[in-house]
DNA sequence: TATGAATGAGGTTTCATTCAT
DNA sequence: GATGAATGAAACCTCATTCAT
């Protein structure tokens, strides 16, 4: 009469939080669909009920993660106060992350190697750095509009900032001993004062 | 004396070049040891002759990546000339190294995954990323001497540099689309300029 | 009484039917148990209500087969008429079956591989084959009775019988440019006439 | 110097005859590619070395069945003598290779099954029964020519031979009790006699 | 009775590594 | 030294069957 219902979207959610856990710990290469399917405790034929391969999984958590990203840049952009702040606020936001959860972010370096080869994978992170260098120039024409910026601020900045944050969230990543959090103002510093318009 | 011996070490040479090659055209992860015999021209059994596994050959690719990292960053440290110009010809370097030949480049985010675990893996990224801002550091101490830096410049610094140019890297390995080149100024203007003192 | 047990018959004959139209369609081996719980218009687990797995379906089929095929020689037998005037009918009734229903024919195959090993399997076609045998002999012994044979036909021109008539089944069966009414006719001249006394 | 040379057809060849056997025995969808590298005393990997996978060897196998059989008939159409002597030749050459062999001849029934859809499968015995019929067919002409067959056969007359040679074969297949050989002569006394123009 | 989620044994295929020549 | 055939341990994925609801 009932038969055992379950809520497939939210198994489809456990598996993928068992399969980012295992994938931060171990990295992609060297996780096993049993690996995943112990860490969200069944049997490894039933991830196949919800995901159809390893790869499908990968492509899951790039999915997630360029939702987080996405959201991240997209509230600094359409956040309200000024540009400056938000900025500032987004780098914050981006160490914070990865300061309270090391692992997740870990499965960054399988999404570059994923992303390999834009064409045939659908794990597209150049999409993302795309998507956050539009989202940093748009801030920086905020800012130019407010009048704080100094002149010649062009869309190679934006590439800069990315690059300075992913780069420390990089360093971090390899060594543990880098605190992220502590980063945050200096890149702010850097990246942000550096290109403020001098106070007359 | 030795009559073969340096015949063994241009060997060695050899086959880390091709499997360099054929690691940033596939990947770790998809290299087989025949990609790389078929690529130094030679049968797969020779290429364990000289190197005791796949793993062993990708530490030696790091051996070489870190090696010609902390070339191109000791001669910034101990070349001549004013510090800050060093730096700057520091980011010259290293990106016209990624567009020169992008493919070896490409081997850094297998690097990354494989020094995934410090302990375990005798591929250290955290250790070039530490020299990297060691070296960073030194020349802010000698432009800071030179009276050229403003205040309040710390070794977190340092990282953010670094940061910004792996970053970079990064993208532009991600993204064929970014002109590595393009991205050395913006990068020197916001990283350098920014930590310069204001003149007079 | 049983106020199911009429219900539980037809689910039964449901299933064997939808199982037969996949067998026919995909043959067994590459038929799954949710292809014939899809076709019947029922869950998986329902199936196994009914059948106690996947080779008992292919053995009702067979059953199914076996029966009509009995069926149709029976009639040859047991029907009025001269005895060769039967066993044309018999040529045009099994191939007439085949042109209507090219799909269940095809199970024949199946069973074919099913019988491999007569002691192990249930599926045990040349007990059919057996049985079809008999009946034509049968039929050739009434026709000797009658006098329309010439001398010497034995048990033996049964088997050939049924082979021409198999074989051109089979022959229809891979290949479906081969009409199969437009044999009915050969066949009968080849076998039938040949064995006929010559007229006076 | 003279490394491990081996002959690559030899061992195909070798591996082949391993899988027929093993493919006659247990039937190609209840054969393993462990049983073939057993019976062929090699490891299991090993046979991926000669063959890309299991289909690929009943894909052989049938190649091997379809020359075969190519010869058979060519032999008979090409021959000395009399037309309908190499017919009946012919019929007893196919049933004494089953009467030889009986384990080769039983993975016609997986051919059969491997051959359902004609156009994804590489196995086409549509193709091999076509040729058979068109050998017969020019059979047929060739002793019309000779003046020894009645009137009025056509193509279809070959058809109900090669189903005759088939159907026997079916039955002496899935019957082991039917001794093939001393099928041949009924079969060319029912296909043959039938056929010849009555002794003036 | 009906369901369909879960299971896990089992099969194919890959490929790093070995080793006989 | 060089070769490349052979090995066999994994790992992915499938799917018949079970069973809780």
């Amino acid at each position: 009469m009932s038969p055992r219902k379950v809520d497939k979207a939210a198994r489809r959610k456990e598996i993928l939080t068992a399969a980012v856990k295992v994938f931060a710990r171990k990295g992609f290469a060297a996780t096993r669909i049993d690996d995943i399917a112990a860490e969200a405790g069944m049997a490894k034929g039933s991830v196949y009920l919800y995901y159809d391969s390893r790869d499908a999984l990968l492509e899951a958590a790039f999915e997630a993660y360029r939702a987080m990203s996405a959201d991240i840049f997209d509230r600094a952009v359409n956040g309200p106060g000024p540009a400056l702040e938000r900025l500032a606020g987004l780098v914050h936001a981006v160490l914070d992350v990865l300061a309270a959860r090391r692992e997740p972010a870990r499965i960054m370096v399988d999404l570059w190697a994923a992303s390999r080869d834009a064409e045939k994978s659908p794990v597209d992170m150049a999409a993302v750095y795309g998507d956050s260098r539009a989202a940093i120039a748009e801030l920086l024409r905020q800012a130019d509009k407010e009048g704080v910026l100094r002149a010649g601020v062009s869309e190679h900045h934006a590439a800069v900032i990315v690059g300075a944050l992913e780069g420390c969230l990089l360093q971090c990543l390899v060594d543990p001993g880098l605190p992220a959090t502590e980063l945050a103002e200096p890149i702010i510093q850097v990246c942000l004062e550096g290109l403020r318009r001098p106070a007359a």
